[in-house]
DNA sequence: ATGAAATTGAGACTCAGTCTCAGTCTCAAC
DNA sequence: GTTGAGACTGAGACTGAGTCTCAATTTCAT
């Protein structure tokens, strides 16, 4: 953390554009903690951390990061985007529960693999892969069950 | 062709509701044609072939299709749903050409196998799959590359 | 220091999808 | 074949994520 700011800095430079407050504002936010977010969940914590940053200027910022790679749009059908960092990891599955809207992660290099070799087959030339399993957590499948027992009538 | 009514009918007697003349309408021009399509589509479709149903109605019945697994929900992050028949087709990948938004399909029973396993070893119940490949299809590719060699300026 | 160009915030706007509600239709029971 | 409880419908108001506009402000190369 400080290098997405160095990346980010870089590529606003190429483009001429400028690194300005609420942009860094914005940016340091996002790095200082969150995982999977969303536009609202950013605007509402830069609002209560009293750094305030409009809508508009907070989905521009969000539009240069995905541009740059920096940040992962992701999209789970509720209407709404997620944004994940891009740093660290490959790229991974999403598990999406839809009992509680828990997002977890898996990894394996052979389904990307797999996948890479399956578009081109088709003549298709991948950029990315988006993997999302819907399905019940592990957690939720354990209150089920307890419910389903315990509900003997 | 036919079948689908007969489905439909099933389920929604299983739950004391109706098979009316609006939902026969819009199930018979959703299985009459259409692969993949969006809630306006069908509401354009059935406006231009004289028989209206309303936007409200529409929706209503596509979540009811959905629920007894007659149609199923893309989402490709364009903010709106595409729909799918279930019918045929096991579980199968979209392709989705970023520059013309073409959607194409491929399909491996080894991808499906895959996901399920990565799935289960996370203690996650998986109920549906869906794998979605961004980038750019044959056609894109070739014009992108007609245009690379004719523009040497 | 200066000014062209980029940026900002407030709020109007878009658009897919949902909700409301009064009037209408369906169908099982008579 | 009537009836009525409850399902259904359409019109249009509403919601909420995301985009656009524009006048005022900020940035930064010069």
């Amino acid at each position: 953390m400080g290098d997405e700011v160095q990346i980010f800095e870089d590529y606003l430079k190429k483009h001429s554009l400028h690194l300005t407050g609420p942009r860094e504002t914005v940016l340091r936010s996002i790095f200082g903690t969150h995982e999977h977010f969303t536009a609202d969940d950013l605007i509402a914590h830069l609002q209560r951390a009293g750094t305030p940053v409009s809508k508009a200027t907070v989905y521009r910022t969000l539009s240069l990061l995905s541009e740059c790679s920096l940040l992962i749009e992701h999209d789970f059908g509720q209407g709404k985007m997620y944004y994940e960092h891009a740093s660290e990891l490959q790229h991974h599955g999403h598990l999406y529960c839809s009992d509680c809207g828990r997002i977890s992660e898996f990894y394996d290099p052979r389904l990307n693999a797999m996948q890479e070799k399956l578009a081109r087959q088709e003549g298709f030339e991948p950029v990315s892969f988006a993997v999302k399993i819907y399905g019940r957590c592990a957690d939720c499948s354990a209150k089920q069950a307890r419910r389903d027992t315990g509900a003997i009538s």
